[in-house]
RNA sequence: AGGGCUAUCGCCAAGCGGUAAGGCACAGCACUUUGACUGCUGCAUUCGCUGGUUCGAAUCCAGCUAGCCCUGCCA
C-alpha cells in the first residue's frame, strides 16, 4: 500500500554489511523443528525472512532443523510445509533437512576433536550438570578434556557404531569450564539416542546438538543473516566458535529479534500443545488459537497477516501486541475485495402488516458498496422477515435510531418500516415485531425526500438459510484469566474463558446458504463479519456483512 | 545478585547530537442504504530514574532502577 518510511535494526544490518561487502547477497532461512503446528510468532519470523530475501533479490531456504528425533513427527512437517505455502513464502527448491547433513556434521565433529577441540566425556547427565556449576560459580573440568586426539577419536567412531547405550557417552566441545556464558562452558556438542528418526530412520544413534547442528547447517546452505529470536543471544558467541573452528570460509551471522506476543491469547506451541492433547480445543486449527491452521478456519488471509506482521515492526524490545492490530488487518484486506451478505445471528421476526400475503419479491443489492466490480445480486423479500434482536428496543435509549414503535427505519435494499407493536413471551422476551411499510420506498429511497435515521438489515424469514455459528473467544492467558472471569481448565493452569463458547442458531441470505460447506467465519470488526467458502481460495468467494458482535464465531468443524 | 539483552504515548514503533515520524486503540466533528466504512481533528514541552559533557541530548558519559533470557545429553 504504501512505502515504508523506516528499516528496521536487521535491514540496517544488511545494509551494512552489503555496503561493507561482508557479503554480496542475501540468503535467509526458516528452521522450525518439526514438533507442532506454526502459530503467529512463527508467521512473523517467516515472513521476516523471506521478505528480507525478496526485498534484497536473494534466497529464502525452507529448513526442518530435525536433529532431535524424539520430539519431532512427518505429520508436523506437512503441516508446516502448507502453512508456509500458504502464507505465500515460496522456498523454490530449496526445501533441506538439517537431518541431510548428519554426515557432514558428524566430519565437522571428527575435525573438532582432531584440532584438540572436541572430547569424549564419560560423565552422567547428572555429573554435567554439577561440573558445569552456576550462574555465579565457575565449573570445573570433566575428566574427559585430557583425553587423547586419538583416544577420541576412537571413542567418538564407537558412539557412532552403536557401542555405547543412550546417555553412555557424550561430545563436548572443549571451550572454557570458567566462562560466564554457560553456552560456552564445553557445551555437548553429540549425544548418544538409540532412535529411530523420521528421515533418517536408523541410520544413525547418535545426533548433533542445536547449537553444533544449526551453525553448520546455515554455513552449508550459504546463509548469510541467520536470524533467530532473542533467547539465542547468549548462544552467538558458540554459533560463532564453531563456524570459526570448522572454517568456513563465508560464515553466516546470526542476528535475534524479538518475539511478539499477542495479549489475551495463548502464543506458545507449548500451551497450545497442551490444550490439543487434553482435548481442551478440538485441534491444532480450533478457532480459539492462533495457530496459523486456525486463522485459516477463521477466515484471516495470507494478505492480512503480513500485513500485521508489517506494521507491527521488528525490534530487540519484548512486546505483545493488541489483538485488535490483528483485526485490523484482515479488516483492511477485506474491506474491499470480498462481497458482502446479510446474516442475522440473534434473530427476532419483523413481520409487515400491509404487505400482500405470501408474496416474494426480489430485490437488489449491492455486493460491496466500496467495490462495484463486485456487482449485485437478487434477495428474497417477503412479508415475514428475520431482523437482529438488538435492532429493536420498544423502549428506546436515548439517541437509539434503530427500530422502535412509532419510528421508520429503512431495511437495507428494500422499503421504509415504522414500527407498530411487538409480541412477547412468558418471559417478556420480544418475538415478533410489528410494522407496516411504504410501498413507494422501494429499493431504500423514498420519492418524497424524508429521510430516516436508521438502516438495518434483514433476511426473508421463508428462504432465509439457518446456520448454526459458534461464537468464540479467544483462550486468554493467566494473567487476564480472573478479570475476565474464566473457568480452569482439568489441569488447572489454562483457562478458557466462559464465554468463549456460544452456540447460536441464526438465519443467511440464500445465496450465502448456497455455498453449503462454508466453514468459516471471521469477526472482522464489531458489527461486521464474513464466510468463507471451504475450498474456494482461489475465487476468493467470502462474504462478510455487518452484524452486532464482539466476538469472533465460526462454524463447527463438520458443518 | 555471574553473564547477555531491553527500556520513547494504553499497544506496536521510528529516531543514531540540532530541538519527539507513523500505525493500532481512543475521543470529537462531518458524511453515510447498516451508529459500519470514509474524511477531518485531537491524542508524549517529553523519551525508565539521577547526575554529567555540550550553545544544544531521547540520542554521548557515569551511576542507579525495572523487565526478559541463560545452570537440557530440547530447539
Amino acid at each position: 500500500m504504501s512505502e515504508k518510511e523506516s528499516k528496521h535494526f536487521i535491514e540496517n544490518i544488511i545494509d551494512k554489511d552489503l555496503a561493507e561487502g561482508v557479503y554480496d547477497t542475501v540468503h535467509t532461512r526458516f528452521p522450525p523443528e518439526p514438533n507442532g503446528y506454526l502459530h503467529i510468532g512463527h508467521a512473523k519470523s517467516i515472513i521476516l525472512n523471506y521478505g528480507l530475501a525478496k526485498e534484497y533479490g536473494g534466497k529464502f531456504n525452507m529448513r526442518f532443523d530435525d536433529t532431535n528425533p524424539t520430539k519431532e513427527k512427518s505429520e508436523f512437517v506437512e503441516s508446516i510445509k502448507k502453512d508456509i505455502a500458504w502464507l505465500g513464502a515460496d522456498w523454490e527448491d530449496r526445501l533441506f533437512f538439517a537431518s541431510d547433513y548428519f554426515e557432514q556434521m558428524y566430519e565437522g565433529a571428527v575435525k573438532l576433536i582432531k584440532k584438540g577441540k572436541a572430547y569424549v566425556s564419560d560423565l552422567s547427565a547428572d555429573e554435567i550438570r554439577e561440573y558445569r556449576g552456576t550462574l555465579t560459580e565457575p565449573g570445573k573440568d570433566d575428566p574427559g578434556r585430557e583425553r587423547s586426539i586419538e583416544e577420541n577419536l576412537s571413542l567418538f567412531e564407537d558412539m557412532k557404531n552403536g557401542k555405547f547405550a543412550d546417555g553412555e557417552k557424550v561430545l563436548r566441545a572443549r571451550i572454557d569450564m570458567a566462562s560466564s556464558n554457560m553456552n560456552m562452558r564445553d557445551p555437548v556438542i553429540y549425544r548418544v539416542a538409540h532412535m529411530t528418526h523420521h528421515n533418517t530412520g536408523d541410520k544413525w544413534c547418535i545426533y548433533p546438538m542445536y547449537d553444533f547442528a544449526h551453525p553448520i547447517e546455515d554455513a552449508i546452505e550459504g546463509i548469510t543473516h541467520s536470524i533467530c529470536t532473542l533467547e539465542f543471544e547468549d548462544h552467538r558467541p558458540l554459533y560463532n566458535w564453531v563456524v570459526t573452528e570448522l572454517e568456513y570460509p563465508h560464515p553466516p551471522k546470526q542476528i535475534e529479534f524479538a518475539k511478539m506476543y499477542l495479549k489475551n491469547v495463548v502464543t506458545g506451541k507449548r500451551y497450545i500443545k497442551k490444550l490439543v492433547e487434553t482435548g481442551v480445543v478440538d485441534g491444532w486449527d480450533d478457532p480459539r488459537l492462533v495457530s496459523i491452521a486456525a486463522l485459516r478456519r477463521r477466515g484471516f488471509t495470507p494478505e492480512s497477516i503480513w500485513k500485521f506482521v508489517e506494521m507491527s515492526g521488528i525490534s530487540k524490545a519484548n512486546s505483545t501486541a493488541d489483538y485488535a492490530a490483528l483485526e485490523y488487518c484482515i479488516r483492511e484486506d477485506l474491506k474491499p475485495t470480498v462481497p458482502r451478505m446479510m446474516a442475522i445471528l440473534d434473530p427476532i421476526k419483523l413481520v409487515i402488516d400491509n404487505y400482500p400475503e405470501g408474496q416474494t419479491e426480489m430485490l437488489t443489492g449491492v455486493n460491496n458498496p466500496e467495490n462495484e466490480e463486485l456487482g449485485t445480486r437478487q434477495i428474497p423479500f417477503g412479508k415475514e422477515l428475520y431482523i437482529e434482536r438488538e435492532d429493536f428496543m420498544e423502549e428506546p435509549v436515548k439517541k437509539y435510531f434503530r427500530l422502535f414503535p412509532g419510528n421508520e427505519v429503512r431495511l437495507m435494499y428494500a422499503y421504509f418500516v415504522t414500527a407498530t407493536s411487538c409480541e412477547k413471551d412468558e418471559n417478556g422476551n420480544v418475538t415478533v415485531v410489528h410494522c407496516t411499510y411504504d410501498p413507494a420506498t422501494k429499493g431504500g429511497d423514498s420519492p418524497d425526500g424524508r429521510k430516516v435515521k436508521g438502516t438495518i438489515h434483514w433476511v426473508n424469514a421463508s428462504t432465509a438459510v439457518p446456520c448454526e455459528v459458534r461464537l468464540y473467544e479467544n483462550i486468554i492467558d493467566e494473567e487476564k484469566a480472573d478479570e475476565a472471569g474464566s473457568t480452569y481448565d482439568e489441569n488447572g493452569d489454562l483457562y478458557l474463558n466462559e464465554n468463549s463458547l456460544v452456540v447460536k442458531n441464526g438465519f443467511a441470505e440464500p445465496a450465502l446458504g448456497d455455498a453449503k460447506a462454508f466453514d468459516r467465519f471471521q469477526f472482522v470488526r464489531q458489527g461486521f463479519f464474513c464466510v468463507d467458502y471451504k475450498d474456494s481460495t482461489d475465487d476468493k468467494k467470502v462474504f462478510n456483512r455487518i452484524v452486532s458482535l464482539k466476538s469472533s464465531f465460526v462454524l463447527p468443524k463438520n458443518n
